[in-house]
DNA sequence: AAATTTCATGCATAAATCCGCATAAAACCG
DNA sequence: CGGTTTTATGCGGATTTATGCATGAAATTT
């Protein structure tokens, strides 16, 4: 077994339990224990993982109070949230994923608002039942437990059966010429089948991501229709995406 | 257990409950009172928190009002939960639905356990993302706001293709000769899904709901394997279904 | 003040880690 | 192609870490 299929392996292990014993990847890829640590260390050194005496635990640490967590950047967050929300109408059929930014939006819903919210994401699907009118579809699949959603072939097959008028997806990363890459190669595969499910795609994006990149491609710029940030449309920084045609607010 | 894992857990609690005793420590995360000591001491050195006489406080004292919402008939639930844990091994597949007792029956499984649990329950696929070792599968569907869980089609469609270990099934009323019944006709047809998806049928209930009735029927008594009460299993109220062939426990 | 609980310290032990070193496979190169 | 370098891996032994236990001191409760 190749070194890269074992980090793979290990990438997953800490994306599915949040942690791995060193003894256990030893037994399960058939290693010596002096090969897992040095292959914890070297993902630990690229900032992949977090190594910790007995094995490695995932670097991002998703706290069990998710609910009052602090959000990063929350002000600017509500800001793109207030824009968004214009884009919104009764009867609409929105497919939406997970991240901070929409469990913002989700929470800022207008009461009045009648529209069907599709998500695969645990924590916005719960904010939603507090919703008097909007309904909520869950989109069923392998939970990943730091990202709360829901991930797999049964979310892109019961994906490739919607047609949603809009689509609000949140990313990690948006490029004007790279496009939308995300950190996780399952998280990218959905992610794309979001994008693809809906006629109108809106993405939800603090100016920091603007312009960096991840390993995942998840689909080309094009395929976005809008870019919120909390940006003035009239900023430098968001010219790239207007020329590539995108509509910016 | 790592230790980083009972750091996190550590600083969870005090973040939900702002203070923390070693002896409850000690026992819920299975270490002895020293190393707990030995955690706290560390913590505290690092700033996180404040070590007290007897356990740790919060070290930026921030008062929050916590509905804690008084969970209807908790001790009895606790006791039924205890009793219930004992019918799930590592490699079990298990299918669960919501109520306030498979969700604390979530709340309590040991770390160890190595199962699968698939679910319909939206705070139970939280409560499991907290789980280190037990796969999360979500049954997605149209989510029914008071009970949080998906109903319809769509979980009925993928629950006629999973044969699980075991069903653990929360009720609302279940009576010796009229069955398991529910009050509303939707949960009532996925209940029938989830207890026709299992070899092992297992019905948790406190002793008020026994020989209890509501409108819609979900299946016949004989469909239950066995039946979990915080009762004595010689209690005269669980004879009438000993006698229909339940295991009682 | 007596009894109980909690704490600090040192010690023992088992597990995990680190540190060469050896080796075999893979990659490189003239 | 043959030789050299690099990489990946395992092994033995020294070292560190994590943890429980015993003991007496300190704090808390009764």
């Amino acid at each position: 077994m190749l070194k890269q299929e074992r980090h793979n392996y290990i990438l997953d292990e800490i994306r599915i339990h949040n942690k791995v014993l060193s003894s256990d990847l030893s037994i399960k890829l058939n290693v010596s224990e002096d090969t897992i640590r040095r292959d914890l260390k070297e993902l630990s050194d690229n900032g992949k993982i977090k190594k910790v005496h007995g094995g490695a635990m995932s670097s991002s640490y998703i706290p069990f109070s998710h609910k009052d967590r602090e959000i990063h950047a929350h002000a600017e967050k509500v800001t793109i949230v207030k824009k968004a929300l214009s884009l919104i109408n009764d009867d609409h059929v929105v497919v939406m994923d997970g991240g901070t930014t929409n469990l913002e939006l989700a929470r800022s819903l207008p009461e009045e608002l009648k529209a069907t919210i599709v998500t695969n994401s645990l924590p916005i699907a719960v904010q939603l039942t507090e919703h008097p009118n909007v309904e909520n579809f869950f989109l069923g699949g392998k939970i990943l437990k730091n990202a709360q959603v829901a991930i797999g072939l049964e979310v892109i097959n019961a994906l490739s059966k919607i047609h949603a008028d809009l689509c609000i997806i949140g990313i990690r990363s948006i490029h004007h010429e790279m496009g939308i890459t995300e950190i996780d190669r399952e998280e990218a595969q959905v992610k794309e089948a979001l994008i693809n499910s809906a006629h109108h795609v809106v993405s939800l994006s603090i100016s920091e991501k603007l312009n960096t990149v991840q390993p995942y491609h998840v689909e080309n710029i094009e395929k976005i229709n809008t870019l919120v940030t909390e940006l003035d449309p009239h900023d430098l920084q968001v010219l790239p995406f207007i020329n590539k045609g995108l509509k910016v607010i």
